[in-house]
DNA sequence: ATGTATTTCCTACTTTAGGATGAGCCTAAA
DNA sequence: TTTAGGCTCATCCTAAAGTAGGAAATACAT
């Protein structure tokens, strides 16, 4: 983030998909769950302030997730303003990584499993999988612990 | 958890608190409203649906809004502090770390397999994976690439 | 519009890592 | 001389990592 100019929200439908279909059934359901109980609701048996109360967490925190996707998107856009940023984008670029790439490897380094990495960004293990293998390929790496030691020189993780 | 350096959610206590109070006097503020329009709900004047996805919308750009808030600081946070890579003697000791055991870290953070330490340490594969056990015992870490972190972060390695 | 690159996911397979346990050897301290 | 800790090595087993090859939908640029 933090970059200067304001970038926008970047979407692709591919990584957006599930995002965007969760949100449709959640609405959809929120309305039929109306419809069914219309009459308890007049009746006043189900406090209103519950139901909102829930629907606001449950977007809320869409919200939060919906932000998070497109600000990970923005940060693969280099930031001039601040020459303090670690991270060599240019470098990445040069050696071919692409953003989600790029995502696991964070995500590598963190010392996370394949499975842990899969759960966090939302995507298989079988996904997973073949972006540490490219990252592998790409940064010229027999283990992914020599791919993190390469990278950090490389200045391509902080 | 919780990788600071890494993009993505990021929840510690100091910037979320103001998410937190802020979402609570919101989430208040609804309430009190709610009591004070009462009558108005019950009578069915206002349809319920609308009022909810007004709710939910409006939680919904607020949970975007947290978020950007959050990752700004994060941003801000990343320029402070990268201090000298000294490796920490007194908290080897202090974790438990044997001579030997920190021998093979080294090596495990330079992204060889076991065999390959095992080559350079004149070690059997056998006595490489015992190391390794006990370090990442003593490391309270599930795997190699997460003892690299961790020992990084405890400047048990440069 | 079309071709290239990205992202996602899969199956099947091999290799490496890691856990549990035991054991022999050496050294320094009690 | 026991004892304790450290270093070495082993086996057996399970879990995780990594390889190879394919496939389908989408993204993007020309």
């Amino acid at each position: 983030m933090a970059p200067t100019e304001s970038p926008g929200f970047y979407f692709n439908l591919a990584t957006m998909r599930p995002i965007v279909i969760g949100f449709g059934l959640l609405i959809l359901c929120m309305l039929v769950l109306f419809k069914i109980g219309e009459v308890n609701f007049v009746e006043g048996n189900v406090r209103l302030e519950v139901i909102v109360a829930i629907a606001a967490f449950i977007f809320f925190f869409i919200g939060l997730y919906f932000n998070y996707q497109s600000q990970r998107k923005i940060s693969n856009q280099k930031d001039v303003a601040n020459p303090s940023e670690i991270i060599d984008y240019e470098q990445i670029k040069k050696i071919g990584l692409t953003q989600r790439e790029h995502d696991v490897l964070v995500k590598m380094a963190d010392g996370l499993s394949n499975q842990e990495i899969a759960q966090q960004l939302f995507l298989s293990e079988s996904t997973v999988k073949t972006h540490v293998s490219n990252i592998l390929f790409k940064l010229d790496a027999k283990r992914r612990t020599q791919a993190i030691q390469s990278a950090k020189k490389l200045k391509i993780l902080a």
